[in-house]
DNA sequence: CACATACATCGATACTTGTCAATATCGACA
DNA sequence: TGTCGATATTGACAAGTATCGATGTATGTG
């Protein structure tokens, strides 16, 4: 596989899991969540759990802080904006160049590639 | 590995890929491109891109109509507007429920799980 | 028909990833 | 210090996937 630099795609793959997305979901819906809570969410084991959350805190996605013994989980606002801005800027359909009539309805063949 | 049914994960799952994204993008600035202009964009040969339109073709991403020996390729809005709604949904932040005091600042250990 | 071009499929290979049992680490408390 | 509960890390395995060469299929031209 060709290695994910890109950050985006590195935000992208880190949702594109159903655990991953069922814990982003929790996430927004409570807000802040206990690492102990997203057992039942995802049918999980525990070290399942600390791995995702772990691909999601490296892809930027969540933030996690120490309270005694627990941690507690959020979404890091800037990850959701990027994730926002993707969306925006996949949006653009038609906004672009004009392909010329000669192409869209070829009949001859190409001459190269 | 566990298989994505939730549509939503394979939306995620197939934009989650550097040439598919290059793919995705190249499609929101042209509106409408040529199966044949793919390599030029990302570094990979034909079968390759065949692959990858496949599975953007298959997650709902993309519509492929065939014109003359050419296959043109363009966003489908509704895929769009299903990522967008992903996306707004795990905007809600904070707009969940509120976690007792009594579990945000444990001074004891929790009881069970 | 034969030939050329665009695209898809197949098969093999190397790499990545999701999962969990076992184990380690860390913080709280007695 | 020792013990307990929460979380992380390790190691191994099964399954998925990105890649490309070779080949097949479809379309258009002569």
């Amino acid at each position: 596989m060709k290695r994910a630099t890109d950050p985006d795609v590195r935000l992208l793959q880190a949702a594109a899991d159903p655990t991953r997305l069922a814990i982003l979901r929790q996430l927004s819906v409570e807000g802040e969540v206990c690492a102990c809570d997203f057992g039942s969410c995802c049918d999980v084991a525990q070290p399942t759990v600390s791995h995702h959350l772990k691909v999601l805190r490296e892809a930027g996605w969540i933030d996690g802080e120490r309270r005694g013994t627990w941690i507690w989980y959020s979404v890091r606002p800037q990850a959701l904006e990027r994730f926002r801005s993707i969306a925006g800027a996949l949006g653009s359909v038609g906004a672009g160049t004009v392909i010329p009539e000669a192409r869209r309805l070829p009949v001859v063949q190409p001459v190269t590639q």
